[in-house]
Order: structure tokens, then C-alpha cells, then sequence
DNA sequence: TCGCCGCCTTTCACTGAGTGAAAGCCCACT
DNA sequence: AGTGGGCTTTCACTCAGTGAAAGGCGGCGA
């Protein structure tokens, strides 16, 4: 190489990881220029990349010139078992939720100190809903993260509590000690509920689901949750549709 | 490099995606020797690019030593855009259909000459059903393949129907003149149906799913279908939610 | 107990694949 | 005509990638 000395570590599979990591919700398109940017490497050695990428059907071009993942690559994603398994093993019950509901149906994992969706199954003319399949949130703003969150190894809760907090919304509850005794409550009562905390006009309820580990304890590996205008008096109801569906995943689980 | 003369087209690149692509649905977990087997490169070049893929991310590592697609590939697969818009937009619909059917409901669109499954609402206790997101079935064989080929372009057609095709049962029709005339009647009718030809067992029906192009013209972009166990006399009532969904999916479309 | 086989991992000398500054395009806006 | 933005190509340099070979490890049959 003749000029830079190009960062440490910097091996080619990592480039490659950097572009298409490069990618994210609200930039699903991008030039090479924007995409180099993101990636943090040079133009040209982006656009090499780029093409031999695209070449492989990893990427797709568009008519603007703008890159896009591919086909391959969300085929290829499908694949990840973690996912896909819980997932598929959880999509008839949330059907059954839905059906049961028609309010918007959420299946999460906790990933680091976000809220992953793993899947979503909306209602139609239902509340705004932010988070669609692939979407992080914050552990402390969300039905199904509460759960999680509450149910997180206590050194990871602890550190999450003392660190600075987002407030998506006036109600996004961040105190310290007002949201561990409210995640003491969730381990206690066995849900979370929410009441305008990520969006405005939207109220969450979520359960844990559970698996048994193979020292015979209750561990748990998901939450499902619902989005509703409205918690009222519905809460009973919504409450036992989730936990029959949330013992029923946990069942069917391997 | 020293000793061999690596076939042409041997970048990095290229041999990072045809690791990737060396993973299907029925082998989601594969050891170093496997992986190399199948993607055609020497195993010490394959355990390197598998450490650098592991360490950042793209894949995981479990306690047998085998490696998958990781959360992080997955995430990027769930922003390839021309997948995700079409099932955002019909995933509502899917939802209603499943509401009002109470069978499996099916989101495909033609990827060559396979169907390309992005999306599947499964009824509980319903018929077997062999497609999950994700997966590629034979065109000839399924509703929704139907559908997508006889609205593909004349020649991909044409040759489709010259090529031997394979019979998953023995219901499945191959004979190139019993299977043109069927399209043709799909394209007429607006409907595709088939028994047994996949699974035995298992009846579907599946409608195209149009939008309007640039031109003016009507044009084929994706297709809706349901499994049941049987049609009979359902056949008029299954094809009305089809239709009524797929125009509202159209219709929803950018 | 030993040898064999299959699989995973590490080593290492060689060299061409990857690199990125620089220059050249093309288009839009002024 | 000039300027600024992004995209693409070139090209001399050199180090990252390469893969045959060898070293481990565990299981199985003799």
C-alpha cells in the first residue's frame, strides 16, 4: 500500500462488514460518496467494494445510482436461526393475539441495551407504531422492553439504570429509582405496561416468554407485547391473551 | 500467493459472499470443512474468513464449533428495500385474509424461475406447508408460482415450460401443453389454484398483486395466495378475501 | 494400546490483489 | 465560464491475503 497507513484492523472482511453495516433504517439507499462516509474509509476502495458486491448480488443499484441491499442478502439473513426460529415458532400465536385483539402485536429480544423486533403483526387503522421487524428501541420506553430490561442480568439493569436515558416523549419515565421500582414491579406482577412513553397516543403491555434452561430454572429469551390507543379497562383482557400466547410460544420451544 | 492458481474472479470479496451463500435452509449450521466444500475454497482460506465474519458480527459461533448467520446479517437483510416495502404495505392485509380464512397466507414474488417466498401468515393447526420467508419453491408446483409465471415475460415463459420440471408429488403437472394452457387461463381468469402439486394434502389459491407502471400499464409485482386442505365450494368465498386484499395491497403500493 | 481417519487450527514464504492519492468525468447550479 | 458536488478510473507501491504443509485433537475399530 503506498500512502495511508489505514486504521488497524483493517482487513478487507471488515471493510466489507463497515458498508453494508453502513446501511440502516432511515438509509436504506446511499451513494458511494455517503456510504464512504459511513464506513469511514476512502471513496475509491468504497467503490471498488461496491461494485464487487453488487456484482455478487449482495447489493443492488437503482436507477439513481443509489446502493440498496439485495435480494441474496435478505435471503441470506433469513437464515440466522437465532431469529428466524423463535420467530417462526412464535407467528401462529401472534396471529391468535391479533385475531383475538386486532391491536398491533410485538415479539422482541433484548440485543445489548436495545430492544430488538424480531417481528410485528399490525393492526390496520391502529396507533402510529415506530418499531417494524429489524428496528431497535431503548429498553426503558417500551412495553416489551421494560420486560426485558426487567428481566436482564442485574449488572447490565444497574449499569443501564445509572446511565443517561433517552426520552422519546414528556412521559418516558427515566428517574432512576422510579423505573427500577417499576421493573421490581414487572418481575413481581409478571408484565409491563406503558402509557405514552415512545409515542404519543400509544399504550404498550408486555409479558416475558420463558424457556426452561437445562439447569431446570426459568429463563427469559423474548417479550411479546401489544400497542393499543388505550389501556382502560382492557387491560385484564389484553393481559390474558398475551399470557396464553407467551406460555404457549414458551412451550413450543426447543 | 504461492501455490495455486485461485480460478478467475477470486477477490476477497467474492469469496466472503460465496461463504454466505453456502448457507440454505436445511443447513443453517455448518462446521469449517462443510462451508469450504461448498463454497469452493480451501479450508485454511475459509477458518480466516470465518474468524474475521464472527468477529465482527456477520456470524455466530456455537458451542460445537459450527457457525451461522448472526443477528447483525439479519438486521442488514431486513433493510433490503424491495423486500421489506412490499411486505410492510401487505402485511396488514395478510392479516386480515388469515382473519377472515383462518388458512395459511402466502406473500411471493418471482425471483428468476423460482418463487420467492417474503412473507407467511401460518394457521395453527392447519395443512403442512413447506415455505417460510425466505424460501424458493419450483414456479410450476405452487398458487402463487402460477401466478408469477404466467404473468412473467413470454420468453422466461417459454423456456420455463420446455425446461424438464420437477414433480414434487404425483399430481404435479409437467406436460409443457396441459401447464401453458393453465397459465393462460390464470391470466384470464385472475386466479391460479392447484391440489396436491406441492404438498399432498394441500389446495391453494393465489391472485397477482398489480401495480400501475409509469406507462399506464398494469403490472405484476408480486403474488397473494392461502393453503387450505381442501377448496370445494370454499373457492368463490377464498377467492373474494384474495382479491379484496391484493387490490387493497395494490393500491397501498409507492 | 495403537494406528487411522476426519476435522479443526496454525504456520509461513511468496506475491499479486488490494490500496488510495490524484486526476479525470459529468452534471447542476450560478 | 466557473465552481462545487458526487461518481469513476488510473496506477505504482507494497503488505494483506494466500494455501500447501504440518500440527492437534478426538473418536472408532482392531
Amino acid at each position: 500500500m503506498s500512502g495511508n497507513v489505514s486504521s488497524p484492523g483493517a482487513t478487507v472482511v471488515s471493510r466489507v462488514l463497515a458498508v453494508l453495516y453502513a446501511f440502516d433504517n432511515g438509509h436504506r439507499r446511499l451513494g458511494v460518496t455517503d456510504l464512504a462516509r459511513r464506513a469511514d474509509l476512502p471513496v475509491p476502495t468504497v467503490h471498488r467494494l461496491l461494485r464487487e458486491l453488487v456484482a455478487g448480488e449482495a447489493l443492488t443499484r437503482d436507477a439513481e445510482g443509489r446502493y440498496a441491499i439485495g435480494r441474496r442478502l435478505w435471503d441470506v439473513g433469513m437464515l440466522a436461526p437465532e431469529q428466524t426460529e423463535l420467530q417462526q415458532v412464535a407467528s401462529p400465536f401472534l396471529s391468535d393475539i391479533h385475531a383475538a385483539t386486532r391491536a398491533t402485536v410485538h415479539l422482541a429480544v433484548r440485543d445489548g441495551t436495545e430492544v430488538l423486533y424480531l417481528d410485528r403483526l399490525s393492526g390496520r387503522a391502529s396507533v402510529p407504531v415506530v418499531s417494524r421487524a429489524g428496528s431497535r428501541l431503548p429498553l426503558h420506553a417500551t412495553g416489551v422492553g421494560k420486560v426485558l430490561l426487567a428481566h436482564a442480568p442485574a449488572q447490565l439493569r444497574e449499569d443501564y439504570l445509572a446511565a443517561v436515558l433517552r426520552r422519546p416523549t414528556v412521559h418516558t419515565i427515566t428517574h432512576p429509582e422510579r423505573l427500577g421500582r417499576q421493573l421490581a414491579a414487572v418481575r413481581r406482577e409478571g408484565y409491563a405496561t406503558t402509557e405514552d412513553e415512545m409515542t404519543l397516543g400509544a399504550c404498550s403491555i408486555a409479558v416475558p416468554i420463558t424457556r426452561a434452561t437445562s439447569g431446570g430454572e426459568q429463563e427469559v429469551v423474548a417479550a411479546l407485547g401489544i400497542v393499543v390507543p388505550t389501556l382502560k379497562r382492557e387491560r385484564t383482557r389484553l393481559l390474558a391473551a398475551l399470557q396464553v400466547a407467551a406460555r404457549g410460544i414458551g412451550r413450543s420451544l426447543p
